[in-house]
DNA sequence: ATAATGTCTTTTATCGTGAAAAAACATTTT
DNA sequence: AAAATGTTTTTTCACGATAAAAGACATTAT
């Protein structure tokens, strides 16, 4: 079982998404553009497809028999990446408790313990380790350092640096810049948010990403832009986990962003920042809450 | 040919200078510590050196008879790791020219070019991308960013943020703190230096690192300290690569250097501020006239 | 002539495997 | 009893192999 399909299964079930909309499919490598995979995959996908009666196929032609019926697609777990499967393992350990900072951790148990090989895992704990949750000992194991109040200090004083100058830089961009009809729109979907909060609370952490990915980008920097992977992984996280208050949480949240949006549209380096500070330490103050006050291990 | 013995042989190396200095050695978990390797390796080190005939072992004896030779130590070359030889190549390719901006890193070409597994291409290249010099496209090649001038302004843009408040926070740091002596040591170690800079002028860099982790750490955020890795490898790389001026450079750095040494003692914050900011600008400056000037490429 | 389809080649993602190195356990020495 | 040595087990590191996916080339249709 050397490599599974899943970019193959993702992209029939998003294509199979288009089947409602059309009566016949458009070119192998337009299909491709729209659903981000190759051609070779495209005319796997459009092969089952005519296999299980849902198009015919012939050439250019790929006229549509039936819409999809929910058997058609496949099971969800079968469309994730390894990297994601073994990023969630991970993190349930890592966050179930029991993961006190300083414990080692194990390539081969992990692999075993989900199943893959242990390159997977360890290309993953490389990739993981920029987040600063742990540490490699030179041909050794990894040190897990703990999801401890330091750690969520250190990260917010980076944020804070990083969105305060982001921030300044967006207001600093022209007029006729196209951000500021992102923002407009980001604005908009605030406000729908704000109305109908009760029901909708949850939809907040996506729109609340896309708002501070789109500020960090005006710092035209990589390591800014790149920084936000950390926090915005944290954040994730931490919102599974932690759902305490969180209507109250987003509902306050979503009117920071609303003030900011009006900071940042006003131009005014000082309104701006007010209004970045004032939002970044409520964030602050609600990660930090959510962390166990237990004391940190003595570095070794 | 699964895994190479350089830790072994690195160590042995290393163990053999140990022979100038004793009669006879220590226990194997104290060698052990004293060369950071396990006592697996220091058994099959001590087996080595007495077949050689450098020293007697007989339990608890080691008694060495003899002072080694130069071939005694294993080949140099030997004890690099691989993902150091990995590296080399890699960024002797990239700095030799003809390595664009938007050109496709292709994994099992490099693999094939250095003689080394994929796996291993691979996990150098996860870790490298941290650098901010190459991107991943899902499920396909690596693309390289280059070595380019907006690279050289982001880098520097972000260093001078972390610098300028791990000054000061190292200034704020009190009397009775160990660093003040760290300090004091370098300091000697830079007059020493200028003192003799027409000889030893190539000695800087190692110094320049030093100095500046020291700076960081006080920083006491994982992010900042983790981000020298960066600054350091670029520096390390751009230094091997542009050696224009070198001397006069190091020479006006190390003067900088102790200005910037003399602001931290005096915790005043000012001065320290304009003597951080002095010597960043001209480190800046050093970088961005060693970068050709061509047109960034447009992002896809 | 351009853009699609059909076919073949190359590259990436992942695994199992085996040697190097670390770590754990058992035994001996001081 | 503590610390060393001797022995065994486990883990890390790196490779080659293989299926999935991408990409390149050849052919056909508009």
């Amino acid at each position: 079982m050397s490599k599974s399909n899943n970019v193959y299964k993702d992209a029939y079930n998003r294509g199979l998404r288009l089947l409602d909309e059309t009566k016949s499919l458009p070119s192998e490598p337009e299909l491709g553009a729209l659903l981000g995979v190759s051609r070779t995959t495209i005319r796997t996908i459009l092969a089952r497809m005519e296999e299980t009666g849902l198009i015919a196929w012939n050439k250019r032609s790929k006229t549509v028999l039936r819409a999809p019926r929910p058997e058609d697609f496949f099971p969800e777990e079968e469309t994730d990446t390894l990297s994601q499967i073994i990023e969630r393992s991970f993190m349930r350990r890592l966050l179930a408790g029991g993961a006190e900072a300083g414990m080692q951790i194990n390539e081969l148990e992990l692999a075993r313990e989900i199943g893959v090989g242990t390159t997977s895992v360890r290309e993953f704990l490389i990739r993981f380790s920029r987040f600063g949750l742990i540490e490699k000992r030179r041909n050794s194991h990894w040190v897990l350092k703990g999801f401890t109040r330091a750690f969520a200090l250190e990260l917010t004083e980076i944020r804070e640096m990083f969105e305060l100058r982001s921030a300044a830089a967006f207001a600093a961009l022209p007029e006729d810049s196209p951000v500021w009809a992102d923002l407009d729109l980001l604005e908009e979907e605030h406000r729908v948010l704000a109305r109908e909060i009760a029901a909708r609370f949850n939809e907040f952490s996506e729109l609340d990403e896309r708002f501070h990915r789109l500020i960090h980008r005006a710092s035209h920097n990589r390591f800014i832009v790149d920084f936000y992977d950390v926090i915005a992984m944290i954040f994730h996280y931490h919102y599974q986990w932690n759902k305490a208050q969180e209507r109250e949480r987003n509902e306050v949240a979503v009117g920071e962003h609303l003030a900011y949006i009006a900071a940042l549209k006003s131009r005014n380096l000082g309104k701006v920042d007010a209004a970045c500070r004032m939002h970044l330490k409520s964030a602050r103050h609600t990660l930090l809450t959510s962390i166990p006050d237990r004391a940190a291990l003595p570095q070794p």
